[in-house]
DNA sequence: CTGACGATTCACT
DNA sequence: GTGAATCGTCAGC
């Protein structure tokens, strides 16, 4: 795959204003990294919308703006990455304008570029469909990690590519989020998104 | 300064 | 199904 030739996202994609739009829209696009000269990509496959200062969900519920999440506010198009339970990073999409903490969480991806590279940055070996499947686990096969929260999604380590594939509407499966219990009635949204029947989704199959 | 806890994953029962 | 790993973040004092 001619990774340079495929275009990335433009400003105006990340920066539109319905989080739940551009969260399906992610679907079928590519995350590539450039890491130290290593290339690695995967075709994202499950995200999550996470919806502004009412969702109880978000880092950004109740307009809590700290020197985590403030890049959230910034401008569409940076990427937001936070470690969670202290062991995973977790890669978020920052959409929408300033001052409106709208995100995308990627939840899990298919290897498209580079898989030899993935599996080196794991402890032990992955079983198939599982290397990307699983939000931390996306993040430990890219590389990505702290550095990353705050960079431009178009530029040179971290970017995001459609090469043209259009996933359905009808291919799309919608679900509320995983691992959010404590967001109450929120936890009920139909935030998730999903590719139907592709391996690399996490949670129930 | 302190303590509680998380947008998870994996090993083990 | 249950519990550990592991630490940055944030509310509260």
């Amino acid at each position: 795959m001619e990774i340079d030739k495929l275009e990335k996202l433009t400003a105006e994609f990340y920066r539109r204003s319905d989080v739940v739009k551009i969260s399906k829209a992610l679907l079928g696009k590519i995350i590539v990294t450039r890491i130290d000269g290593i290339t690695t990509a995967a075709r994202i496959t499950e995200t999550e919308a996470y919806n502004g200062i009412f969702d109880r969900a978000s880092h950004a519920y109740n307009n809590r703006r700290t020197a985590r999440t403030e890049v959230m506010y910034q401008n569409g198009g940076l990427a937001y990455v936070y470690l969670c339970y202290g062991v995973h990073y977790l890669f978020n999409v920052v959409t929408n304008k300033p001052d409106i903490p709208n995100a995308v969480l990627v939840r899990a991806a298919e290897p498209v570029y580079g898989e030899e590279w993935m599996h080196t940055r794991f402890d032990v070996e992955q079983k198939p469909y599982t290397i990307t499947r699983g939000p931390g686990k996306v993040c430990r096969a890219l590389g990505i990690n702290k550095t990353h929260t705050g960079m431009d999604l178009r530029g040179d380590e971290i970017f995001i590519v459609s090469d043209g594939t259009s996933v359905k509407k009808e291919a799309i499966v919608t679900t509320p989020r995983i691992g959010v219990d404590y967001a109450g009635a929120d936890a009920l949204l139909p935030y998730r998104f999903y590719i139907k029947d592709n391996p690399f989704v996490s949670g129930k199959r």
